[in-house]
DNA sequence: CATCTGGTATGCGTAGTGCGCATGGACTTC
DNA sequence: GAAGTCCATGCGCACTACGCATACCAGATG
C-alpha cells in the first residue's frame, strides 16, 4: 500500500469537485489521466474507493476513510514544505512556460534583461503545446505563457476563469531553405515552387495544423523528416534534406547554410506572440517578467 | 513539491540505518536504487537532505524536519492501511515468489492441491531472479521464495537474517529439442553432439551463467535467439531453430514438437529446488503454501 | 425512439522514471 | 599502499504516466 501525494491530491480534489472531469481541470490534468489515477489509487489501495455514477463520482466508506487521512498526510505534506523553504533564499520565484521555438529566439534575451533590470527574480521555464500550457496556468504549475496564435485570433478557450491575455507582437512566418540548392542567393518565394518540396516537419498528433509545413498548401505535403528538436530541424535544412518554416524571428539565429525566405503569392502567414496569466493583480516579479518579455522582442 | 511514501520510507530507513547501504538491504532494494531516490527526494525538496559521510550519512537540519513530518505522515498511511484492510474480506494472503519456469511446472499443481486443502488461502505470485528473490523476501514484500541452486548448495548468500531454507526436490536438466530433425527418435545424446548446436537462451547479463545453454560446453556457444519467456523458447525449439536446456519436471508441459532428452558424457546435471522464508515461527497460512509447494512436486 | 449531452473507461503511442548492474571516486583502516 | 568501506553514476531495460482519440453508458430532450 503506497501513495504518492498526487495521488491524495487526487482523491482530495475528485471529493471536492464531485467528479473525474472537474477534478482534472482544477489539478491540471485531462479526464484520462485523472480516471487512470482514480484506478491506480484504488488497486494500491486494495478497495473501491469511488462510485461512479452517471452525475460524476462520490466517495465510498472506503474512500472517504482514505480521504480523511489523505487530508492529514497532506497537511503534514504541506507543513514540511513551509518550513524546509522557509530557511531557503527568499528570491522570487516566476515560473515560466512556452511554446517550444520561443526558448531560442527569445528567453535568451528575456533573461539578459532580467539579469539586470530584475536580479533578485528568477526564473524557470518549461515548454509545452498551448493546451499544455494554459492548463498548466489553471493548475498553478506556472505563473506566465508565452503563447502563438494564427488569425483568427480568437480566445483561445472559453472556460474559465477567464485568463488575462496580452498580445505581445505580430510576426511572419518565413521559409526556411538551404543557402545553395535550388534557392540559392533569393530572398523570397513563390509558393507554387513549394507544392513539391521535401518538407521536415514537427511529429504531428493529427490534431495540430502540422507545424513545420507551409500552411494551406494544395495536396498532401512530401513530409521527409520529422523532429521536434529545431537545431536538428536547421541542421537537416542546412544539409539540404529539406524546407521548414520558421518564425521570422528566428532569422536571427539561423546557423550558416540556412536562409529564411519570404513566401510570395498568398497572404501573409501572420502568427501573433501572446502572454497569458491568471486575471487579478499579478504579483510583482510576474508583471516585471511580464515586461521583459514585451520589450524583448 | 510531491513525495511518495516509498521515498518517504527510505527517508525514514535511511534516518534509523545510517547509511544508504544499510538502508537498501533493509528496504530489498540495492545501494543504487536508495542512492537515486535520496538524490530524488533531495530535488523535489529543493534542499539537501543528507550529509553524505565517508562512514555512511547523517541527516541535514532541513532532512530532521522532514523527518518529523515523513514519521507523521507514514503513521497516518498506515493507520489509513488498517482501517481500510479491516473492513475488507479477512482471507489469508500468501505472496510466493518464485523462479521463471516454476509458473509453468509447479504453480498449477500448488493451486489446485490448495483449493482443496486450504481454499481460504488467497496466494499471490511473481517471478525473479534468485538475487531479487531473496531481497523481496528480506524486505517483506514476499512471503516465500521457490528457488532453484546448482551444485554444491552453499548457503545462497552471508546476509543476515538467515532464511530458513528446505529443499523439496533434486532434479536434472535435459536437452529441449526438436522432435524432428537431427535427433529424432533419441531419448539421449553425447554431449560432444552439442558443441556447435544452435542455442536458444535467455538474454544474459553477463554475470550469471548463462542459462538456456547447457553448462561446461567448450568454446563460446552459438545463441541463435534470446528470449525470457518459455513459450517462446520451446515453439521456438518445436519449429526447429534450436535447442535448450530444460528441467526435467517441465517435460510434462512440453508442447508437440519438442522432446526432452538426456545428455550423456558428462556427469547429470542436478538442479535443486528449495524453499526460501524468514526464520521464526510462519504464519499458519504459510505453513500451508509450504506443504503445497513440497507435495506437489 | 433517436439523439444529444453530460459523464467515465480504455487502446495506443510516447516520454519519462525507477531500478539493477557494473564501475569509479573518495575516504578509512591496516 | 592495499583492501575495505562508502556513495555516485553511465547504461540499458522494463514499466509507468499521460495525452489523444474513441468507446461506452445513463439521463435529458426532441
Amino acid at each position: 500500500m503506497d501513495f504518492s501525494s498526487t495521488a491524495l491530491r487526487v482523491l482530495r480534489q475528485v471529493a471536492d469537485s464531485g467528479s473525474f472531469t472537474a477534478a482534472a481541470s482544477q489539478l491540471g490534468y485531462t479526464q484520462s489521466a485523472i480516471s487512470r489515477q482514480a484506478a491506480a489509487l484504488e488497486r494500491s489501495a486494495g478497495a473501491v474507493l469511488f462510485e461512479r455514477r452517471s452525475d460524476g463520482v462520490r466517495l465510498t466508506p472506503a474512500g472517504l476513510t482514505l480521504l480523511r487521512h489523505a487530508r492529514t498526510i497532506l497537511e503534514s505534506v504541506a507543513a514540511a514544505e513551509q518550513e524546509i523553504t522557509a530557511s531557503a533564499a527568499p528570491t522570487a520565484l516566476v515560473r515560466l512556460g512556452m511554446f517550444p521555438s520561443a526558448g531560442a529566439v527569445l528567453l535568451p534575451g528575456v533573461l539578459a534583461r532580467l539579469a539586470t533590470a530584475a536580479p533578485h527574480i528568477t526564473v524557470t521555464t518549461r515548454e509545452g503545446t498551448t493546451p499544455a500550457l494554459l492548463r498548466a496556468l489553471r493548475a498553478g504549475s506556472i505563473d506566465i505563457a508565452v503563447l502563438t496564435s494564427r488569425p483568427p485570433h480568437r480566445p483561445s478557450d472559453g472556460e474559465s476563469p477567464r485568463l488575462h491575455i496580452e498580445p505581445v507582437e505580430d510576426t511572419e512566418l518565413l521559409l526556411g531553405a538551404p543557402t545553395t540548392g535550388l534557392f540559392a542567393g533569393r530572398t523570397a518565394v513563390h509558393v507554387d515552387e513549394l507544392v513539391d518540396a521535401p518538407w521536415i516537419a514537427a511529429p504531428s498528433t493529427s490534431t495540430e495544423p502540422l507545424l513545420g509545413v507551409w500552411p494551406g498548401l494544395p495536396g498532401r505535403p512530401r513530409i521527409v523528416h520529422t523532429t521536434r528538436d529545431w537545431l536538428t530541424k536547421l541542421q537537416l535544412v542546412a544539409g539540404g534534406f529539406g524546407v521548414t518554416t520558421i518564425p521570422s524571428r528566428m532569422s536571427a539565429v539561423l546557423p550558416p547554410g540556412v536562409s529564411a525566405l519570404r513566401v510570395q503569392g498568398v497572404p501573409q502567414e501572420v502568427r501573433r506572440i501572446l502572454t497569458a496569466r491568471l486575471p487579478g493583480r499579478p504579483e510583482p516579479g510576474i508583471t516585471e517578467v511580464l515586461r521583459a518579455v514585451t520589450s524583448a522582442l
